[in-house]
DNA sequence: CTATTTTCTTAAAATAAGCTAAAAATAGCG
DNA sequence: CGCTATTTTTAGCTTATTTTAAGAAAATAG
């Protein structure tokens, strides 16, 4: 995390061979996250920053394609490899679905999954430049650059904050749809506690207020389950 | 266009990677209909419906831009995205105020691009999967959108709350016919129990007192079944 | 006709969200 | 380093939504 290593998120409930990957690649000078089953990795995921994920398909709690498509809602870019004893066809296919960069099957030599790693590094690094994360949105009147972090109606610019701009993003990413709370928090804010969650209220009381002046764009609360940015 | 295929309007006058763009989308379970200048394409926009539009920015005859403000007047909803040899950021700018919804500047990979436009797709609700859910109804002299909540009779206008609309909504969709107790536990509250079953009681007191404004519009029992919102 | 179940209505309780202001944390600068 | 401006979090009070409770009314079975 403090240096300049890079970071791989790696979960897996056998214990034995999670901990010898752990130990093979922190060898080869990665860091190393690891965490016995989905649900303690969807708990830590949002807590670091990965730049890699290296799931187990059959995992207790929460299986890897679950926690993939958990994590694409808050992560639409870090490469995802899974880990399988399986070799079936709909697996793969299954797990392409959910996002999936590569894909490996037990047993596997040391050797070929650094490859891969390396390989979909080589490939993301390169394209660091243009991510498919939109940069600006129109909404209703106005047009929203969340690299510039502005907000311009009729000309004016209102300049909004990291976590305004960020809020934002994800409420015109989920326009007209429900964009959870726990998604919010866990994207927005790392966490998903009562204080982040008070918090989150208070931003979307400040974003009501900026976006007030095209009556067209509501933010509406579903009571218990999150919010909804319309646009009528 | 008689399937339940997705369209796609596409104009580009770079006839191979027009081509190769049509191609790859096909395989991807799109219909394609592709253009070669602004032109063409404005007179064969209106000739069709299309779920998104694909515009290259510098074309002969029409460039994307007007092209793109054109299809604005005649169709205010319809998402675009712009693609575009250029990164200027003024272009970007300009391309986002004629009410693009994306940018993708070439080159770029078929994934990114089709990353992008599942992106709008998701978001615009022209997903293939649920695209036979009503959102509008008429209940005599009312007007009821479930999505943003609101019960319209003689202009004035009531806002409901989540579970208010989720009831109100389902006894429209079996209007005068008996929607079960069970149904709509399970669909609003997610459970079938004592309690929900007495919560829901309570939602029925609170929608037939917003529908007595309309005499011909009555919420009745069916004793140990369910209710029928009857439509005299 | 009576006992039992189901529904209706109102009110109270519990939880969630809204709003404002102040405190705390952070970043930028001389 | 210390000061200031900005951003974010925390706190407290208000309002909204949903659930629970309780008693009366209606429906039904026997």
């Amino acid at each position: 995390m403090k240096n300049n290593k890079l970071n791989i998120f790696l979960v897996e409930d056998d214990t034995n061979l999670g901990t010898i990957l752990k130990e093979a690649l922190e060898m080869s000078d990665y860091n190393v996250s690891l965490y016995k089953d989905g649900d303690e990795g969807w708990n830590n995921f949002t807590k670091g920053t990965f730049d890699i994920c290296l799931l187990d398909v059959m995992m207790p709690k929460k299986d890897g394609f679950s926690l993939a498509a958990e994590i694409r809602k808050v992560d639409t870019a870090v490469p995802i490899i899974f880990l399988t004893a399986k070799s079936l066809k709909e697996d793969k296919i299954e797990g392409f679905k959910v996002g999936a960069d590569d894909y490996i099957t037990k047993p596997f030599s040391m050797e070929e999954l650094e490859l891969r790693i390396e390989a979909i590094l080589r490939r993301t690094n390169k394209n660091q430049s243009d991510t498919n994360e939109q940069k600006i949105f129109n909404i209703g009147k106005f047009l929203f650059n969340y690299d510039e972090r502005t907000l311009i109606i009729d000309g004016k610019s209102q300049n909004l904050t990291t976590k305004e701009a960020a809020l934002l993003r994800l409420l015109c990413i989920y326009q007209n749809n429900l964009l959870e709370r726990d998604v919010a928090l866990k994207s927005v804010w790392h966490d998903d506690n009562y204080f982040t969650g008070r918090s989150m209220d208070v931003y979307i009381t400040k974003l009501r207020k900026y976006l007030k002046e095209d009556e067209h764009i509501e933010i509406i609360n579903v009571h218990g389950s999150g919010f909804r940015l319309m646009i009528k």
